[in-house]
DNA sequence: CGCCGCCTTGACCACCATCAAGTGGAGTGG
DNA sequence: CCACTCCACTTGATGGTGGTCAAGGCGGCG
């Protein structure tokens, strides 16, 4: 693990000053004051670590967890003939592996894609959090659950759709999750992957993502260029991809937020 | 969901009286002989399923958490074309969505694949299991990870792996996981399960997937006939796949057993 | 006996991987 | 300020893995 511990100013404001885990929280379970300032401590000693560097690697026993204050992460797996394989993408508020002290060994490996704010989170404040702030353990188990839902629609989209369903499939779940952390700007976000990374995640070659990245301008419902994307059309995005927010699970109450 | 309350003789004899989920929750902690005798009670009312009945359906919100006692069931998604993505393969001792609770509406449907019995344990239960019983709760909480670090597996599969290498990569899981709960005969299982079955686990068409199998079969590595399988030669089967046990997270305990 | 579902096989071809070469922008050093 | 390098993106050519369509075989079951 590659870090860079001087204190260089971040790389991204935190906007309007709001803690993307607290936001993503509300989502899931509501919150004491109490509850939020608890959570805004833990983030006081962010540090940042450059691009394409890993938190940690396969086969490590992890002692701590790791909160995304901003950035891109991913977990990821590598095949014994170079293919990789990325996991989970990790967005601003994402936490890694809080039960991971229960199973050993990492069966695969975390990693920085853009520059991030990494907050550190020991055992000991994980199990304080969970024993004594029911709300909190209630918003960690709900994003869990969330986590694992999102894995099973990625299943769907690997085993099933075409290149082009892909790619619109995901643009879509990340315009929903930025959303609901504050990150996205309208319809526009930061995305700084490169199309063969976009491919790491898709199961799809750089070239082809190249190709169907064109083939989407073409139809006026992106653009992608220079580590932005945004997003034309997003009725007929979900639409050409069957996109169904449901596996996310935001209930009624965010829902008419 | 289609179910028979009749009380015909079960379709698989619980093998040597082991009761599957303690002996895998076994494999992740260590249960008191109390735990014991209240898991087994928890399968008392099991009832029979017939094949391919959908024990609840995507948008339903599930009021009980269902155990597979015997026989094989999924979790899959259809898509608007028809298509079908199975997202789990559920073997004796597997538990469905025990916090479902949290997450409102189901995102997936789970069915079964061959007749199976089921039983059917309230919320009630699980949370009187939860509070009361510490390693149980443990237990639970394992085998929900390993069932995530799965997840996490098959992605890599559908990603970057080809036809033969998904299937070689599924049978060893299988056998693994079969021979964990006692359900497997040296290197043979049942697997009730067509080819097109096989296909919307893998991704892959029916009628490849027959090719995919006859050259296995030429491989001397497998045969798959009448809804069995056994592996001719388990370690050249994992070679040829590039398989590694360690997202199943077995613990040294269990290792050397 | 006849139907139905599954397996099997062949023909065809599309999607997408691979290989290769060229473009262009950002950063670096002379 | 201009070479030079590096990396990502772009484009074309080629071919393979695997999808689709269609037809026939085979076994189970009513």
């Amino acid at each position: 693990m590659t870090s860079d511990p001087s204190p260089r100013p971040r790389p991204w404001p935190l906007r309007q000053g709001l803690h993307p885990l607290i936001t993503k929280l509300e989502h899931g379970t509501s919150l004491t004051e109490a509850d939020r300032v608890l959570l805004s401590g833990i983030t006081a000693q962010s540090r940042v670590i450059g691009p394409h560097c890993d938190l940690i690697r396969e086969g490590e026993r992890p002692e701590n967890v790791f909160l995304i204050t901003a950035g891109l992460a991913c977990r990821y797996k590598v095949l014994s003939n170079g293919s990789r394989q990325i996991l989970a993408l990790l967005l601003s508020g994402d936490l890694c592996d809080l039960n991971v002290a229960l199973l050993g060994a990492m069966d695969h490996s975390i990693g920085t894609l853009s520059p991030c704010l990494v907050a550190e989170v020991s055992r000991a404040t994980v199990a304080e959090l969970s024993t004594n702030h029911p709300r909190i353990l209630q918003g960690l188990l709900w994003s869990t659950l969330v986590d694992l839902a999102t894995c099973r629609e990625w299943l769907l989209s690997l085993g099933q759709r075409p290149a082009d369903q892909r790619i619109a499939h995901l643009f879509c779940e990340l315009l929903l999750r930025l959303q609901l952390v504050g990150c996205a700007d309208g319809n526009s976000f930061d995305l700084p992957l490169t199309q063969g990374e976009l491919g790491d995640v898709l199961g799809i070659s750089n070239v082809h993502v190249n190709r169907v990245l064109q083939d989407l301008r073409k139809r006026n419902l992106i653009v992608f260029r220079g580590g932005r994307l945004e997003i034309l059309d997003v009725e007929a995005l979900q639409l050409a991809c069957d996109f169904n927010p449901n596996y996310r699970h935001l209930t009624p109450r965010q829902a008419r937020e």
